[in-house]
DNA sequence: AATCGGATGGAACACTATATCATCGGGCGA
DNA sequence: TCGCCCGATGATATAGTGTTCCATCCGATT
């Protein structure tokens, strides 16, 4: 997903944002982190878990699992529920304690599985004044289109 | 999720539009979209294998799950990813044929588990408007919306 | 030192979904 | 009528995803 520098920077802005907010980006966690912003598309928990394990040999499921529950709960990564992965947070640290994110979206790619996040307010605004006219309390929407990226549009 | 009779209704729609479009609604993917649809929520495979098993002793996981494809190819029904579970369409037979399912929303309570799917045109437009700046081309959209309904929001 | 709580280790298990091969039975042409 | 094809179903096994539970470790506090 980011390229080597890119990547660094980027949990070096997870470490300060956890640090903000007093929440504990252990070598565990960054980790793992780590290992979802270098992957080219969402990543799945097994996945992670393997590569995890060239450095971790012990590593089980909950290793991961518990790693990822406290990114997702930080903002840090997202999980595209239709494949059951992971991906980095565009937009990390910009929210508040137990924000579990802002509004955003995913396009994925049925044919080459590139996932790409967009933050897009027309989208965000509909959604809560559809819920608002249902009397529903949004606390979070998830929203996934699938398709053909540009690229494989073209082709 | 619906009442005896709206439930013969809908399952005769269904066997209409099967019927109109070349589809084989065969008992047992009758008897499936039956229990999805006299289930309160969102249904998972496995207990809706559970109550099949009352008719049928020897139906397996494959059993379900080929009917529920069957459904979905057929907009009778749809998935919830974030509940891995299903819920019978509101609108079904509306489509054409292979035709996963025209826009929809679901509104998930967080507190008591009702889903309801809503339509609403803006939020389909909105993601249609979005999609197509990033050149992507749409094939379907899942917008699943967590929260609080009207009536535990009140509570 | 005693204790308390968050983080991790580790085994087992539960839940969700698919692969594979066999069988059945209706439609259809030779 | 026979043989064939093909979609649907039966049945077993296995793959993939996620959780429960208990033990341990370690730093902070008292």
């Amino acid at each position: 997903m980011l390229e080597a520098a890119a990547r660094e920077k980027a949990l070096h802005e997870a470490e300060q944002a956890c640090a903000r907010r007093g929440a504990q980006l252990t070598p565990l966690r960054r980790q793992v982190l780590g290992l979802v912003l270098e992957a080219e598309s969402p990543v799945g928990a097994y996945a992670l878990l393997d590569r995890l394990k060239a450095a971790r040999p012990g590593a089980a499921p909950p290793t991961v699992y518990r790693a990822l529950d406290f990114l997702l709960e930080h903002g840090l990564i997202h999980k595209v529920e239709r494949l059951n992965a992971y991906i980095g947070c565009s937009d990390a640290g910009h929210g508040h304690a137990h924000d579990h994110g802002h509004p955003h979206q995913f396009l994925i790619c049925r044919r080459c599985g590139a996932t790409a996040e967009i933050i897009d307010h027309a989208v965000a605004h509909a959604i809560a004044a559809a819920a608002e006219r249902a009397g529903f309390v949004v606390s979070e929407a998830t929203v996934e289109i699938e398709g053909l990226c540009a690229r494989c549009a073209a082709a």
